[in-house]
DNA sequence: ATCGGATCGGCAAGAAATCGCCGATTACCC
DNA sequence: GGGTAATCGGCGATTTCTTGCCGATCCGAT
């Protein structure tokens, strides 16, 4: 759709406290042409956030300074919509509900399967290239703290994003968004003019 | 909301190829006050869903004639917002994460603690006596029936995550959260009652 | 018991969103 | 050119949301 002219590459974030685990993985990564960002505990992941723009968040569910249902939330606060993969070695059911109600895209086992991994980043890149106009300002914004999104700001991203979305989904038909999101057809133009939305 | 004045009792639905398990948690679960039905594979259960309203599946992963995630399915199709709470006696994190993805409300392992399963009941029936229906399956872009939920639903579930995860954030301060995401007190309230948010 | 901080809900005016109705535009196909 | 389907925006009645003001409650501290 409305390609924009951004050079920004799919970026992922691998965070394990465990240095030789986490080297190995992000070469593969890189090797697999990813652009590649790591981190061993909550603490750098979060300031990595903050430096560069992240598409996909990979992390360990054991951490050093958080545990990763943690971490996952204060992400959550911080970047809504960003997709966090989970991986642990031994995970227990509450684990994984605690995860997957954060919000979690996919719950690994360790040792990470190469080949699953790579389906589930191209996957979320396929995903991420279709919805590029997502305007990540809105989430991520405010130089200073990401902490400062007020509430309405957040909805209004959020809105724009299932619209954008679904309008994707359905190759740039109103017709066809209307419908599957129920919404009605002249409050679906009058948002899309004030998100500005563009087919 | 508009309040209605039926007097339908809170019913769950028991599905359990185990006729022992079955009934013994049926009983139980008739003893705490509830109203019970009870079937014994995927199909009866979808008649039983058909003949009665039911406000809670609990459903077994494993069945004779389906598993649990593709009666899931067939149950998410035909009644896109009834909670599901499923158990396992050897749950695998595939399954878990499948079943999330799902929708589903919690993933219990059995045998099941009747503490566990009461307070997780309790808690659905609070919800629906407050009429609030909306689960975070329905904002989550990563499930598979993200598509046939309405826009206002899907914005209604994410506002209620942002406040629910501020709230978490601090300690449950409504002030501190009023801050955090500038929000008038009076509406953060409002949207508090509407969207069934207690502290 | 009393004080102060935090929280909550009723009320009502003002602001904003919703949505039906109508007419306009564009694109495509006989 | 006429017919049709898809889309868009102005207008305005109606509905819903927002938010300031006021008083009530709850609790821990004094």
């Amino acid at each position: 759709m409305n390609d924009n002219t951004d050079t920004h590459p799919f970026t992922i974030l691998v965070v394990d406290d465990d240095h030789d685990v986490l080297a190995a993985n992000a070469r593969f990564l890189r090797i697999q042409g990813f652009e590649v960002a790591v981190a061993d505990r909550a603490k750098t992941a979060l300031e990595r956030l903050r430096e560069q723009e992240i598409d996909v968040v990979i992390t360990d569910l054991i951490m050093p300074d958080a545990d990763g249902l943690t971490f996952a939330r204060q992400l959550r606060i911080l970047y809504p919509l960003t997709p966090i993969v989970f991986f642990s070695g031994n995970a227990n059911v509450p684990d994984v509900v605690g995860a997957m109600r954060l919000g979690a895209v996919d719950f690994l086992e360790k040792p990470i399967d190469p080949d699953i991994l790579m389906e589930t980043l191209v996957t979320l890149r396929d995903r991420y290239e279709r919805h590029q106009l997502i305007e990540r300002a809105a989430f991520t914004a405010d130089t200073e703290l990401g902490q400062n999104i007020s509430f309405r700001t957040r909805v209004l991203a959020y809105e724009k994003f299932i619209i954008e979305s679904s309008l994707n989904e359905h190759d740039g038909s109103v017709a066809k968004v209307i419908d599957a999101l129920k919404i009605n057809r002249r409050t679906l133009n009058d948002k899309m003019l004030r998100l500005g939305i563009r087919r």
